[in-house]
DNA sequence: CCCATCGCGTAACACATGTTGCGCAACGTA
DNA sequence: TACGTTGCGCAACATGTGTTACGCGATGGG
């Protein structure tokens, strides 16, 4: 057996080249050929690791995904529920370059996913993973409150950190760290009262 | 001078299917052919009553936002601050056909304008408006609240809209009208106090 | 040292796209 | 009725797209 390449690898490379130039350029710039040479190489690699380029695109969105969840998964060893779940929160909102990347990804799969119904199903299954997440953070920080308004309130903690995110990363003078501190600290105090 | 056409109206058509293509198919589809076919002509005409593509696109933007602004701006009537805001609120949600093509609309040009500076600059100025109104209407509806929480609360309901929003149009199934309702009932008790 | 095998650069293909310009038909005016 | 103007259909163009296929060069096992 010649060549021994690690596979594996080079999707990574390639999957990375590619949600940094949906990051930087926008989805319709995140051409097979940029992609390409978003990794210094031709179509030629891309095409050889994936069938086709909404492959390349799926597996963009998943690793940055991933990405997050790991991130995320480093906040939840504090002893206080309630700072738990700030740290989570403020983890995930773009207060630094690599979220606002990540998030500029999410906007762009946003926009993809509205009518792409695969995109729509995979978005949807992590969106409620991220909710049950939630929810189990939420439980253990105000485990007094009714299930029902728990349910109701964690809609609106979700909602509001999409909502957050997005306008942090389409207006960012107007939404400076400060602010979206402020808006989390008001969404926790309020959510679990 | 030959050939009487309401010019005004003329693009008015060609805006409808535009935003109908966009709304129905995603802005991908929406390419020049795509939106002469749904207006019933060739690109002829299209190019006859616009200067280039974006064009098309800014002003079906603009027409979805004015749309909404108008329907917003009907519930402004009622005796009860409280029950204004709700009923703006629930107004710009997609619980109808209507406004779930909206938001169609809107999710794509989020998408769109992570990576397009022009489009950026648009969103955020019809973004600072809603805000400013927004406030308004809390400040009627709980004008006791001191003047940094109410920005907060503000900040927190915005956002909070627009993730509902992409929440119901990217997995209609999983939030029926019953649970976006409820989470508006929650998230104006905690706003308010 | 050879050669089967895999990696992938290169180029071609078929097609879709935004934009331009020609030219005809339709119409109000004179 | 004849004319000049305007709306816009139609076709061409250059460019960019995803995908397919060929072929060379590198590489490690025999």
């Amino acid at each position: 057996m010649p060549k021994v390449i690690d596979h594996d690898w080079r999707r990574a490379e390639l999957v990375d080249a590619t949600w940094r130039v949906i990051a930087e350029e926008g989805v319709e710039a995140a051409t097979v050929r940029r992609i390409a040479e978003a990794a210094n190489c031709t179509t030629g690699r891309v095409t050889h690791y994936f069938a086709n380029k909404g492959e390349v695109l799926r597996a963009a969105l998943r690793q940055v995904h991933g990405a997050t969840v790991e991130r995320m998964l480093a906040h939840l060893g504090g002893d206080d529920p309630v700072e738990v779940l700030r740290s989570v929160l403020l983890e995930v909102l773009p207060l630094d370059d690599t979220t606002r990347l990540e998030w500029q990804v999410w906007l762009a799969f946003f926009g993809l996913a509205a009518a792409d119904p695969e995109l729509r199903a995979e978005q949807g299954r992590r969106n409620g993973e991220w909710r049950a997440f939630l929810d189990q953070l939420v439980e253990r920080a105000a485990p007094a409150l009714p299930a029902d308004r728990r349910s109701a309130s964690v809609d609106v903690m979700v909602a509001a950190i999409d909502g957050l995110g997005a306008q942090a990363v389409l207006d960012p003078d107007r939404f400076p760290r400060r602010r979206l501190r402020a808006a989390v600290d008001r969404l926790i105090e309020t959510a679990l009262a």
